[in-house]
DNA sequence: TTATAGCATTCGATAAGAATGAGTGCTAAA
DNA sequence: TTTAGCACTCATTCTTATCGAATGCTATAA
């Protein structure tokens, strides 16, 4: 367990560290615990020994480790207060009723990239659990139809769909009917299997151009199910920090965002705000990940901000603490 | 104007620079035209004269001028015949019909940017000579509806609406029957014009709740028009090229492809494959960009191909005609 | 006239050495 | 337990030297 000096001492170091990126020397630290640098290097190597503290080479001040920086965030940091602008420009965006909130939820991340100058990722889908309250098609085309698909939620979702065989209006209006008729209520995560089960063996019974129709939409479906978004906001901004001064890890870093499997795994599982640290990002060694699920109207997903391991993780927490309340309190 | 021999030349050196990214020496060259490396130089310094070749300092080999590109360009290259395999995956895409026109636009521009390693960009928005096929408003609460518009070419937009008073479904549905009523088959371009003059008289003579609706709708329909969509294909592609080898320069790139403004100026006026070299890019200075319009489905924009000045001009150029002519003969 | 061989020259790239200084660990005394 | 003192380490910066790829120019040969 460390004593109070060693905590003020690996927090002053953490917060020195996250501003200037270079390692603290004993030194400059004197002034902050009033004692000699003697006695701030002895500190030191116990927080070395601990693991809390690294050196970049033998002589050089000293930098937190992952570890370091693990305890600051666990135990040492104080969730900061938001200063009146950042609440205010946030919570305009929440309060425009014209934005569906999915879109409040992009538009914020957005300004909190701006805000602490990292990248921030929001990955949403329509909830599994969301309802059809609606299923139209509309004709293009003879061979193409659009299936439009919207849920009591609010969400839209379409697909061009292309048919073999032409077939007329009415044929499609019957159908569409039909299958209203059984999936209207239906959660999203159901409508396969009750079209399955449930429609297609009244398809079967009737006219044979509707199979054309119903397999088609039906396709059209398991697609709706999959489709999640994901939305990067201003990679640049993380490059610009000096831990980053470099071309192929700027590189690096730049590919790991266009990896859609990587960005996918970014997807959060536990509830509150989750820190990841360096390694633990599973993203690169050098930055940290600072998360939250939400879910709200209908959609759920992952709100993430991605900056150094050298991140502001008071101010980032605070932030994503803000928003995340904000959505659970419409 | 150059001769042959010297014409030879500057493809010689334009090529080899596009390969190696190095200063061309006169050495290097003597095999390739039968001559000794004395005469080269000669040669080489009447292309420089000319304005056509440029050194990096005062030893060094020639590298093409921004004018030396122009000319490769405009004069001597030879569109390259695509390899089987290109064509191959192309083809699929453009004959794959659950694929929306405008999908396989972009996918087939994700493709071209892997194939060449440079980065690619499709800009798109939905022609504004579509017509409205049909308009459809989904209740999500009291306060919220749903507006989905569809174009006869199977565009779909759809937009929360917030309404301050509470309305009767019976209300929305007249109105929304109303507006059908009128603008079915209008260009999406006219229709704020004919809302206003010939719908709006029609509301208000009858039920006073419906002007809220109408309100909501209109705004909704105002923000249609606009929206554009903007797909930038693997910015760290183009990164990955030697000249951009600087935290600093390639910061400055990336910061480019996010600054929205400016990708929206690639929107390309003229018809054809157009090259633009260096400066005449308008995004850096060691940057080409080539772009070309497309028009479709009743979707038009631009797609483009970031690459370095120093890129390959003539298999990118052979490659955006490939696409160009799938959509046209669509 | 055109092409070439020869040669001094330029200048980037790479490596090696020297000086600087921030920082450490350790020891001995307060 | 704290601190002053001192030798030591090592990144950083600046100089200097060397190497070699390329040039321009000149004089000569075809």
């Amino acid at each position: 367990m460390l004593n109070e000096r060693q905590k003020e001492l690996l927090k002053l170091i953490v917060e020195e560290y996250i501003k200037t990126a270079r390692p603290i020397g004993s030194k400059s630290i004197c002034e902050n615990l009033n004692c000699s640098s003697a006695t701030i290097r002895n500190e030191m190597s116990i927080l070395e020994e601990l693991d809390l503290l690294e050196k970049t080479h033998t002589s050089s001040g000293r930098i937190p480790s992952e570890k370091g920086y693990r305890y600051y965030v666990d135990n040492i940091m104080q969730p900061k207060e938001l200063t009146g602008e950042d609440v205010i420009n946030l919570n305009k965006i929440f309060h425009n009723h014209s934005l569906a909130l999915s879109d409040a939820i992009v538009r914020s991340m957005e300004i909190i990239s701006e805000l602490t100058n990292y990248t921030s990722i929001v990955l949403g889908k329509s909830s599994d659990e969301n309802k059809i309250s609606k299923v139209e098609v509309v004709p293009i085309s003879d061979n193409n139809l659009i299936a439009i698909v919207i849920t009591d939620k609010g969400h839209v979702e379409h697909k061009n769909v292309f048919i073999q065989e032409k077939v007329s209006l009415s044929e499609i209006k019957q159908t569409v009917d039909l299958i209203n008729k059984f999936i209207i209520g239906t959660p999203i995560n159901e409508v396969s299997k009750k079209l399955e089960y449930e429609v297609k063996p009244q398809i079967g019974e009737s006219i044979k151009q509707q199979k054309a129709i119903y397999d088609a939409l039906f396709t059209a479906f398991s697609e709706f199910q999959q489709e999640a978004s994901v939305k990067v906001n201003k990679p640049s901004n993380i490059l610009k920090e000096p831990e980053f001064d470099d071309a192929s890890k700027m590189r690096s870093i730049l590919s790991k965002f266009e990896d859609k499997e990587l960005i996918n795994k970014i997807q959060e599982q536990s509830n509150g705000i989750n820190v990841y640290i360096g390694s633990e990002s599973e993203f690169d060694d050098d930055v940290a990940i600072i998360k939250t699920k939400y879910k709200i109207d209908g959609e759920e997903g992952t709100i993430a901000l991605v900056g150094p391991k050298r991140m502001n993780y008071d101010r980032v927490t605070t932030l994503l603490k803000f928003i995340k309340e904000n959505i659970d309190s419409e």
